[in-house]
DNA sequence: CTAAACTTGGAAGGTTACTC
DNA sequence: GAGTAACCTTCCAAGTTTAG
């Protein structure tokens, strides 16, 4: 996957005034976790790091955890690779040290956290934030020309064409981007059933899966995960946010480094795939603004439903060939 | 009305290839 | 070789929209 990076340069980021927590936040979004308010994570990290803190040494950590309830477990695991993942961010929570002491570890009614400052991590988590998102509009703005090159039959055009920068006639209004957007479970080659998607008779949620996803857009109702994850649109769009955008079609002449060396990333995650189809998803949609909250496009649900099967415990096999498949 | 979220254009950084 | 044009890609901040 990554061997068409460029030799030449290693990580090399902004050394101007920029907060290296915004160049962390980048690539977090991408690969660990895309939606999130880094605010609430750390808050919520800190004060269940005394919760576990607190309980007899015997029941520590994973059983303790696991008596969270699921969406909980999951930001635990997303904060400590946040903790992980940034250099010293651990460190930099504890920094202080004078008379003022931080509301949160007092509510935690940790010692080991006591100096540190609510403005502190505030200040963390915007600029976490501000990298994050800054991150996820770039994608997306230079996602929604290409994908439109993916989607075009090799020597055709579109019928009828597609605007690049306008995006109207995109999503169920159009025959191609509704075939690739229609839920794996219906059959868009029904004039009954694009009727009622174009209309929105027929609403599409986030846990109901695009075509897209799936190796030569077929979904096999017989066995669900065929193909799935494996489309070559999902590994276009990989490519073109992880390698670089010329690495897609052709032997990359870039000269700069891809967002995969920058960060010295050597392997895919299953976040970052989630991510991915999430970008995709919005691309082919007719939606203009992406909106992590907006219940028509419902990315956020789309991608945390993703997040689910990765996670789930009896998809462990099979996830686990997925993850061989991507860094093949 | 303020603050956060998004889009967008272009600056910045980096390499190759061409010319003298 | 030095100078520089052309190109590719990331990064940033100003402006605009949306949510609280």
């Amino acid at each position: 996957m990554f061997s068409g990076s460029n030799p030449a340069t290693d990580a090399h980021y902004n050394s101007s005034a920029t907060d290296p927590l915004v160049h962390y936040g980048r690539h977090f979004g991408r690969t660990v976790h895309a939606l999130c308010n880094f605010q609430a994570l750390l808050t919520n990290g800190i004060l269940r790091m005394g919760e576990l803190a607190d309980t007899p040494e015997e029941n520590f950590t994973a059983e303790r955890v696991s008596y969270f309830p699921a969406e909980e477990r999951r930001e635990h695991r997303v904060f400590q690779e946040l903790l992980k993942s940034v250099a010293g961010l651990e460190e930099r929570l504890m920094h202080g040290g004078d008379d003022e002491v931080d509301a949160v570890a007092e509510l935690a009614s940790i010692p080991f956290f006591c100096v540190c400052k609510v403005i502190c991590l505030s200040h963390i988590s915007r600029q976490l934030t501000k990298g994050a998102s800054g991150a996820r509009g770039d994608d997306t703005k230079s996602l929604k020309g290409s994908v439109l090159n993916w989607i075009t039959p090799k020597g055709q055009n579109l019928i009828p064409p597609l605007a690049r920068n306008i995006k109207v006639d995109h999503g169920f209004h159009h025959e191609r981007t509704g075939a690739l957007l229609c839920p794996a479970g219906l059959d868009w080659s029904n004039s009954e059933t694009k009727a009622k998607l174009k209309s929105s008779e027929i609403i599409v949620t986030g846990d109901q899966w695009p075509l897209f996803l799936y190796a030569d857009y077929h979904y096999d109702p017989e066995d669900p995960w065929n193909g799935l994850f494996r489309s070559a649109l999902l590994v276009c769009a990989y490519r073109h946010v992880f390698t670089s955008p010329s690495s897609v079609d052709r032997e990359p002449k870039a000269t700069r480094s891809g967002n995969a060396r920058i960060h010295g990333m050597t392997r895919v995650t299953l976040p970052s795939i989630a991510y991915i189809a999430m970008q995709i998803r919005f691309s082919l949609t007719s939606s203009p603004v992406f909106s992590r909250t907006d219940t028509v496009t419902d990315s956020e649900r789309f991608y945390n439903s993703v997040l689910d099967v990765f996670e789930d415990p009896d998809e462990k096999q099979e996830v686990n060939d997925l993850i061989i498949w991507w860094n093949r």
